[in-house]
DNA sequence: ATTGTGCGGTAAACCGCTTAACTGAGGCGT
DNA sequence: ACGCCTCAGTTAAGCGGTTTACCGCACAAT
């Protein structure tokens, strides 16, 4: 392994010097930075991570910390993921993913080993262990989402008021009066306290107030399956409904397979809007979903950022809410027209399979 | 911070002492292990592992190179990425997901910081450039997947001879002789040497005129809107099929969609089974997709296991090739009775839509 | 001529841990 | 009683950088 001894020695300065310029923390003579630089280019000198960091105590390692376990890693944790990554790598930090639990022990026992110098904290709760773990550490961290005592905590998260309003506001410009809400289920544990969801359908609870409407809203887990069986609940519960939100990308694609399996046509009989949805998985479904992008790249850079500013002592960037921007698809249009009475008897309706 | 000259200290012993206790690299007598696990535990130590990383220059890293780039991180490298990380836990390395790209110079980057331990490398193509930059760097590595050249290598993969054959028997015993595979697109630069399309092709051929069935291949990237795109060439193309293989299981939901999209049944008319694909993909489709299982969960473990093996000097893991399994879904069953005659025309091909 | 003083550069003390070499106190065979 | 081995512990030399204190020098101000 080539040091920074080696690299002094050839360009006949002192390793310090080396230091200084590899750093840029001293002025150096164009002169030596020359000879310093090309005895690195002879020697092929790759600076030492491990070494730099123990003497510095800055390994320019941040850390995601995503709940790997609890949280399945889809599509759009892969973009938060990445962007965030590219964001680091910008500024001279490396970004890796650090599978953890959701409790906080496998986060301290990662914190007192001294490897990273922030933490990104993915899929916050409302009211996180995680948080208290990382402030007893004294690690620097800015989380992506939000608790509900965020005093000071960088953070940037969705901003689910908007998104709602926006969905819902779109909806209503197609006409449509009977809007439900498939929500997350909040009666499951682990996601008791999961910020995305409470906060969707509180904003939801208070858009759909705020129209005069009335609230319906069906619990509903994050996969397709469960959004399939939504879909049913939809059709025995509010068979009036004609537009459906749907708060998680896997559960819509159930949702719109659920309706076309039981005969109904979207967006003829009902519309779709996916509220939290990467195009990939919009594509998944047939026709493609109309969906509010979650703005995981923007939120991936930011959170990065904010967690950089407190790295480097720069003043801290305020935290920042970003909407998810409507994307048509082909799962929205005006309302079917009003049924003359009774049941949820339509056309196409006799096709049904289940 | 707490080091381990504060434990020895308040111990009574030298810090040498502690170092083998604590690695376990030298007998310590009860008493004096007690007295330290006293102090430690009084103490709230933790050992630094940057530290140790210098003075025994193994870091306890191992990354998992993902070309985040060229290929999009879902729910099946998940799979991969947790298994792997829950196995190298279990040995006491820290398994980190590092964005890298395909061309092997971030990588180069990466492991002349001497971070890592050694790498587990995902997405490998035949002729993989990333291969020579680990060799040259002289850091142990283990692929997930294989090279055309593979002396020497340790590596794990998926049994694609196994799969193809195990899913082209199933499609048979349905009665199917009239058979499809929609491959991977390998004119597509970025995965014309990509190991699992190349291979899944090789094998599909040489299964198939086994049979001696006629060899029909349809390339389609990984995409469900090349997957719907692949329908309708089936359908033009090849209207005698009755049984689809699709090689990218989110080629596989655009072919059920776009199938079902011009009015024919799944799988009364087709028969679609989904080559390498995880159970949450294969739920997105309606019906639920037949599937072969990909062994993500054992080969991220293997291949971890492998990696370790070279790391703690122990005798090399051998080469494990792993099939995926069979699971049943909803998109297989006989075939359609054999028409008449002429076109495509079947009952319910009215509904076509577009 | 004297005194700052700004600047490029050096020497050396760490950073917290590992590990090879060494020490000193029993235990044992003869 | 002597040497010899074993064994728990200690000493100290790194690992490859960073960083503080210091040094000599040229140039400007006094």
């Amino acid at each position: 392994m080539v040091t920074m001894k080696d690299v002094a020695q050839r360009a006949g300065v002192s390793i310090a010097t080396v230091s200084f310029l590899l750093n840029d923390t001293k002025p150096v003579t164009a002169a030596t930075r020359a000879r310093i630089e090309q005895a690195m280019l002879d020697l092929g000198y790759r600076r030492n991570m491990v070494a730099r960091a123990l003497a510095s105590r800055r390994t320019h390692i941040i850390a995601m910390a995503y709940p790997a376990l609890e949280h399945r890693f889809g599509m759009s944790t892969s973009e938060f993921f990445t962007s965030a990554a590219e964001a680091a790598r910008k500024d001279d930090y490396h970004l890796v993913l650090w599978p953890v639990g959701n409790d906080g022990v496998e986060l301290r026992e990662l914190l007192g080993q001294g490897l990273v110098d922030g933490v990104v904290l993915m899929e916050v709760q409302l009211d996180d262990p995680r948080i208290d773990v990382l402030q007893q550490a004294g690690t620097p961290f800015a989380l992506i989402g939000r608790t509900t005592e965020l005093e000071g905590l960088s953070h940037v998260d969705i901003d689910f008021d908007t998104t709602v309003e926006d969905a819902v506001r779109h909806l209503r410009e197609h006409g449509h009066h009977e809007l439900v809400l498939i929500s997350g289920d909040l009666d499951d544990p682990r996601f008791h306290d999961y910020g995305p969801w409470v906060r969707t359908e509180e904003a939801y609870r208070r858009v759909v107030a705020s129209y005069d409407l009335p609230i319906r809203i069906i619990p509903c887990s994050d996969t397709t399956q469960a959004g399939k069986a939504a879909a049913a609940r939809v059709l025995t519960e509010y068979p009036e409904a004609t537009a459906i939100l749907v708060l998680n990308e896997y559960a819509a694609l159930g949702v719109v397979a659920g309706l076309k399996h039981t005969g109904h046509d979207i967006p003829r009989d009902f519309s779709v809007l996916s509220l939290l949805t990467v195009p990939e998985t919009a594509a998944m479904a047939d026709p493609e979903l109309t969906m509010m992008r979650t703005p995981g790249p923007e939120l991936g850079q930011l959170g990065t950022q904010a967690l950089l500013r407190q790295l480097e002592g720069d003043d801290p960037l305020p935290p920042q809410l970003v909407p998810a921007k409507l994307c048509p698809g082909a799962t929205v249009a005006g309302p079917r027209a009003p049924r003359s009475k009774g049941g949820a008897g339509r056309r196409g309706a006799r096709k049904a399979r289940s």
